[in-house]
RNA sequence: GGCUCGGUAGCUCAGUCGGUAGAGCAGAGGACUGAAAAUCCUUGUGUCGGCGGUUCGAUUCCGCCCCGAGCCA
């Protein structure tokens, strides 16, 4: 049996959180988080994490997965969702997966190469070299990537000799050989305030006003200050600096601003080229009850007998966007 | 009141030994299949504080004025 899924999706700060919750509530749903920093233990407002309360009224999965000293990636976030859609299955729940990663949505609803785990000592001697020195490797180790690459990322010069080093076959040849997405058969909805940038201002405000600097203290103490300076996180590093006097409150709260702006874009300009899914336009004063209302009437629209997510739907080719006032 | 140092892109500043100027950040656009809230690429004309003078030509030299910081009275 398929089952029925929804995708809430959206730039941060765009509201998916709250209607996740809310649809969840309604629906007798789970929920899977779908987002690169919820899955560490100990950040917590900093990341928008769900509270004590919304993880007692609905089952959270995707979230406090692991410490802060442990890594990450794409293959372990994909474990856990086929984990949480093995769960829901099983109990018979909707599902509804939330969140702004657009890697993790791009490898969950297209698949992913099945490249086998590579010694990492092999990551960590790359790391030792510079751009022109991983170039000039590449151009040995892997010609025909040359071509294909960020040719000044050194990120991705990395990923692609270690993939080659490690399995001894080129990072191009794994792509071709594509897993089927873990996800085929679902709907998506994407939220697009006209006036993002206003609330991620609101927003960061509120983060501090919810104890975040209180939370960067605690984790200085338990993690030490170059874990937490380190953390790839919006905010934890700046906020350090904050605590250590470097900067004042309001330039920290200005920078945070601006850098979660920054990150917004780029999540638009990821989910500009993802496809299927609906836009929700959201106006500057569209509620959690009137986004809702939008996506309860789209259901409609698309299988007018049946209630909201009791029966899985295939996807609508014919893409409306819809706007909440 | 006197002296000194500043006043150049939205911000911080560099520079032009006289031929109208450039970095970082911000902003804008884009890429991205195993760190993705990461990483990378593209994109910089602005009365060079104001008014005069010298000069073929001044943001650059000279004079005065305005504004800011500091020092001396």
């Amino acid at each position: 049996m398929e089952l029925p899924l929804l995708f809430i999706l959206g730039p941060t700060a765009a509201g998916k959180s709250q209607v996740a919750h809310q649809l969840a509530l309604e629906w007798g749903a789970s929920i899977l988080c779908m987002d690169s920093m919820q899955v560490y233990r100990d950040l917590e407002v900093g990341v928008g994490k769900p509270s004590a309360q919304e993880r007692n009224e609905v089952s959270y999965r995707g979230i406090d997965l692991l410490n802060l000293d442990q890594g990450f990636d794409v293959a372990a976030y994909l474990q856990e969702a086929e984990s949480f859609l093995d769960e829901s299955r099983e109990k018979k729940k909707p599902a509804i997966i939330v969140g702004g990663t657009g890697l993790y949505y791009r490898a969950l609803t297209h698949g992913f190469s099945p490249v086998p785990t590579v010694d990492p000592e092999i990551r960590k001697r790359l790391e030792g070299l510079s751009l022109e020195e991983l170039q000039g490797d590449l151009r040995i180790t892997d010609p025909e990537m040359v071509s294909r690459i960020d040719f000044q990322n050194s990120r991705r010069l990395i990923r692609a000799l270690e993939v080659k080093k490690g399995t001894g076959i080129s990072l191009l040849e794994w792509q071709k050989r594509n897993e089927p997405p873990l996800i085929s058969d679902f709907q998506a909805y994407f939220l697009n305030p006209v006036n993002l940038k206003e609330r991620i201002q609101k927003r960061t405000l509120e983060m501090m006003r919810q104890g975040w600097l209180q939370e960067v203290k605690g984790l200085l103490e338990k993690w030490g200050e170059t874990r937490v300076k380190g953390l790839a996180a919006i905010g934890y590093d700046i906020l350090v600096d904050v605590l250590q006097g470097g900067l004042t409150e309001p330039e920290g709260v200005k920078r945070i601003q601006e850098e979660t702006w920054q990150y917004a874009r780029r999540q638009l300009t990821w989910f500009r080229k993802e496809s299927k899914y609906q836009t929700l336009n959201l106006n500057a004063d569209s509620s959690i009850s009137t986004v809702i209302d939008s996506i309860r009437q789209s259901q409609e629209r698309l299988a007018p007998s049946s209630p909201p997510l009791l029966n899985p739907l295939p996807f609508s080719q014919n893409l409306q966007d819809i706007s909440c006032s």
